[in-house]
DNA sequence: CATTTTCGTTCGCCTTCCTAAATATAGTGA
DNA sequence: TCACTATATTTAGGAAGGCGAACGAAAATG
């Protein structure tokens, strides 16, 4: 168990925490930066996936928290001018969470930093080597059952936050 | 050029982020399945690689978080009987943060449930694939500049939480 | 010794995320 | 119209991570 230095199972696994980390340390970054939270910036890219605009109830909904938990989180984001509350027309028990420009400046300016560091690298492999990376990814992607999602080509590392309260 | 629905760089996003995806959401069941949350498992796992002990103070620079911060991470783990603290012989004014039988039970099975699904799957594959892939990834982790840690081949999600405060 | 430094803890306080329960408001159906 | 349901917000509260300042104890230094 201690013998071989390291056989090519724990690498591959160094190398993937490796890459868990900088997406993290990332993450964290970012948020700081933008000055949103995590949660935030999910709201903020939910908004931006489905079309500018959505209910809190189905903000709650995709992210699995209850609504008044949205509110909250919805409070800051309109209290940071990146979304604003609008009452529906058509039913006016809802409201709907409006993307503004500087939440759509947001949400676009934010992945970047991780992002383009690997698109820029990426786009200078070879042909092949494009090909082969991709193959390998997926292939972990599938080994980690990671076959959830739909997946926006976006990088997010989004929440871990304490879903229940493991005291 | 804008035929194709997705190009590979996008593809290789796509994967990259249902990796992300994976760990996240797995991380999170473990801290509810173990009790403990991102961060004290971060501790366990720095004790572990310590030798089974350390002080707080060599925890709070390995984490860069203040000395309070650790004192009350570590008085959760105390409390759970997974660590003891140990007045050290040598310089009394340090403690010795001690891992205890159930803390390096909850270390060693922690990272199990995803770590076991790819570990078999790699150990299947052929010896070309193991070492295309291990490349594959160690690229990808150079691509995003992944470079600092140590890395001890563990899979950790660790942290996020609010480092600054965002307001 | 006396003073300063170091270490860990305690205290008070902040932010984030999360929830349940209580409203208020707006549709729906009988 | 009356009762029921759905939507969102407010209220009140819990848990976690984190921080700086103040403290007590134990070295180091002088």
């Amino acid at each position: 168990m201690n013998d071989r230095p390291r056989n090519r199972t724990d690498e591959s696994l160094i190398a993937l925490r490796r890459i868990l980390r900088a997406t993290e340390l990332y993450s964290r970054d970012l948020a700081q930066a933008s000055g949103l939270t995590p949660a935030q910036l999910r709201v903020l890219q939910l908004l931006a996936t489905s079309g500018g605009s959505a209910t809190p109830k189905e903000l709650a909904q995709t992210m699995g928290v209850a609504q008044a938990t949205v509110t909250a989180l919805v409070d800051k984001i309109v209290s940071r001018g990146m979304a604003t509350r609008m009452r529906s027309e058509a039913d006016r028990r809802q409201t709907n969470v409006v993307l503004e420009p500087a939440g759509r400046e947001a949400v676009k300016a934010a992945p970047d930093a991780l992002q383009q560091r690997y698109v820029r690298a990426f786009e200078q492999l070879k042909d092949w080597e494009q090909a082969q990376l991709l193959a390998s990814l997926e292939r972990v992607a599938a080994m980690l059952n990671a076959d959830d999602m739909d997946a926006a080509p976006v990088l997010t590392t989004g929440d871990i936050k304490g879903v229940g309260r493991p005291s």
